[in-house]
DNA sequence: CCTACCGATCGGTAGG
DNA sequence: CCTACCGATCGGTAGG
């Protein structure tokens, strides 16, 4: 824990095991896992390979730890999610902006949760299920009350309906710099995509007239 | 061109070329680009690593020639599918149902496509310019005049709104492996998304008022 | 935190 | 289509 100036130019104030966190993030979302060796994350941090591996020890652990600390910072904002999911006035607004936000403000978070789900789908349908399972089921129940209340479309499949919007916002964030570039314009695509998946989200789960009533 | 018995035990009428066309395809949708060697590919088709390099000089031609497969296969189907959109009795059942069904029909493909997106963002902004542009034309002019005479949202982005579903779908279809084993049973997850992704698409496209005069 | 080094595997070539 | 082989790089270890 010192103030240096780094060989790659930016000051440290971070511990060494933090920043292999953050550089090994940023690659392994960039090229993946496979087209990231030790040596490109240890040259990026500005230490050598083995003393690397002295706070990590294998690339597999290393990799474990930038999955952990991905799904721990989403659980830290769960429960925001969750009370912008369940109260206020633009709930629904309030959520989806929520999750948008958290892959929005980082997108190499999409890209890496898209690589780990394409390289090891077995891996991350347990970890899915773990820190998603809570509040699909939350989530779903609360679509079936508005269907029972007349305010949620009734043709809709609940888990079907919430698990796909997750996948259209974080696939939608993950391939934007592919998918934005093909706007006219060239100006501000994020968040002309995120406004977009938020009017589809919307406009897809609630019936007109429920829309009617609430935002005009 | 021989019929013979190979090595990992499938009977082989097609091409070496073409085998190893398959392989790769396969391969790299599953594991990568950089997840997979030269000697697996050869390994599975049943020759030896230099006998690839005699079709496909390098590992990057043969990644290129099962790309330019993709979007060829893609482009032969594309005259039906906006066949399909722009005339017909059901035309966004029609033309949704034809991009699932090219991607349904073989999940490697939305997988691959999915990873050249996040590996090769400048080449693949290329080449979804050329193999979309046309289509993302014609599809949000015709957007565009369904909100002259009222069947679609007024407050719909056009582009914005193809490129997400597009997305969606593809993307859908790529990580559904993971997000389909989230649903309650465990019977048939793909139809069940598939459906859903097109009834997200139709209710964020059009007017109620339209939809309730040809879905009655 | 480093230097020095390991065996294994990578993409690719020579030559037939 | 093969065997034999190349230099480079991989993840990881020994030892300090």
């Amino acid at each position: 824990m010192v103030d240096i100036f780094l060989p790659n130019g930016r000051e440290s104030h971070l511990e060494v095991s933090e920043q292999i966190l953050n550089v090994a993030n940023k690659l392994f979302a960039e090229r993946g896992y496979e087209g990231t060796s030790l040596s490109a994350i240890a040259d990026e941090v500005g230490i050598r390979k083995p003393s690397l591996l002295y706070h990590y020890s294998s690339k597999d652990t290393l990799r474990q730890a930038v999955l952990a600390r991905l799904m721990e910072h989403w659980q830290s904002v769960l429960p925001r999610i969750l009370e912008a999911a369940t109260s206020g006035d633009d709930r629904f607004e309030s959520l989806v902006g929520e999750v948008v936000n958290f892959f929005a403000e980082d997108l190499d978070r999409a890209r890496l949760l898209y690589r780990e789900i394409l390289d090891r789908p077995e891996e991350l349908r347990d970890q899915m299920r773990a820190f998603l399972s809570p509040w699909l089921t939350i989530l779903a129940d609360y679509i079936r009350n508005g269907k029972q209340d007349g305010s949620v479309r009734p043709d809709i499949d609940p888990e079907a309906y919430i698990l796909s919007v997750i996948q259209m916002i974080v696939g939608g964030l993950a391939t934007n710099n592919v998918f934005g570039a093909l706007f006219d314009g060239t100006d501000a695509p994020i968040e002309r995509q995120a406004a977009e998946l938020t009017r589809i989200a919307r406009a897809s789960l609630f019936t007109s007239e429920y829309l009617a009533k609430r935002y005009t």
